[in-house]
DNA sequence: CTTGTAGTGATATAACATAACATTTTTACG
DNA sequence: CGTAAAAATGTTATGTTATATCACTACAAG
């Protein structure tokens, strides 16, 4: 008999969060350097600001830790950083929040969903991300072309079901 | 051999679109009436103007129709009526849109799925809301309580596919 | 009629995002 | 190297979306 594999999602579980941050960057420093794209000191900044917490933060919340080490301190800073990593796959957008939040699985552009808890902002990101069968049916069905599809579950992630209960 | 049904989307398919005004308003009328609520002057001509186009609108999209017609002219005006509108179902918020679209099929709380139009906004409402099975295995196995699911689907409808080829 | 509740009016401000243009840094190439 | 083009950053201003707060009004219940 097999064990079963813990397959909790990263972001609610206990985790080595060191790793994350340093996996994080590595992962973009690679893959920068092999599409020669310029991961400046505020891009990598903000990505690290953003692997340092497995939750959402706003452009404003960025901006703030950046203006603190004397990165930038005009929201055109943070937007464009956030920008470039959006563009390239190493955070999200998390578009119920407004907020953004470093990719779980870098290395490649995907379109994931989340788990986002509306008391803490914590965000878990699944892989998997396509939408029902029926929603993709009637869309054919009626001649709309999806391109992208944003799947963003709101709830209680499990510390905050037992600090409320 | 049955005849296939044409069951696309509302939004996008030919309709009598006067049908669409008078059946939203007159359900709204009908359950408010039974749940002892208030559809006001403001609210009722905030559902209406939502329900005169299958289109997103942005709150102050909709404070400038109330203002000329002398409803209100501060934000809180429309975003009230908006408020009250959501909560009881008779809209539903864009997430990426930041806007809001009047009920597809009003008369009972739901939480639908939308095909959102990125050229014209206009925004279609499946019936089917629920995640795909794995995100709510993924989710009960990390003891996270999912309360609420968005899911929006964002593209191009079948006359923004014709006029841009 | 009076008292509580729900709704409105009005002002201010918070929060999120981009336009536009000047300047600096980096890269590419002769 | 020197220099021109491209990319990134600095800076100012403004646009867009949303809420806090407090005063006032309408209205239903007792
Ligand atoms: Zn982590
Ligand atoms: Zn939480
Ligand atoms: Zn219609
Ligand atoms: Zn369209």
């Amino acid at each position: 008999m097999r064990k079963r594999q813990n397959c909790s999602l990263l972001g609610f579980a206990q985790h080595d969060h060191k790793r994350c941050v340093s996996a994080g960057l590595k992962v973009a420093d690679v893959y920068c350097q092999k599409h020669k794209l310029r991961l400046t000191t505020v891009r990598r900044r903000t990505l690290s600001i953003l692997l340092e917490s497995h939750t959402a933060l706003g452009a404003y919340d960025v901006l703030a830790r950046l203006r603190e080490e004397g990165l930038g301190s005009e929201p055109p800073v943070a937007y464009r950083a956030l920008g470039f990593l959006l563009e390239n796959g190493f955070i999200h957008r998390i578009e119920r929040l407004n907020a953004y939040v470093a990719c779980s699985h870098p290395g490649a552009l995907h379109n994931p969903a989340f788990l986002i808890c509306s008391d803490c902002r914590a965000v878990a990101e699944s892989t998997v991300a396509t939408t029902t069968g029926t929603l993709n049916r009637q869309a054919r069905e009626s001649g709309f072309q999806i391109e992208h599809t944003t799947i963003e579950a709101e709830g209680q992630c499990p510390s905050c079901q037992q600090a409320n209960q």
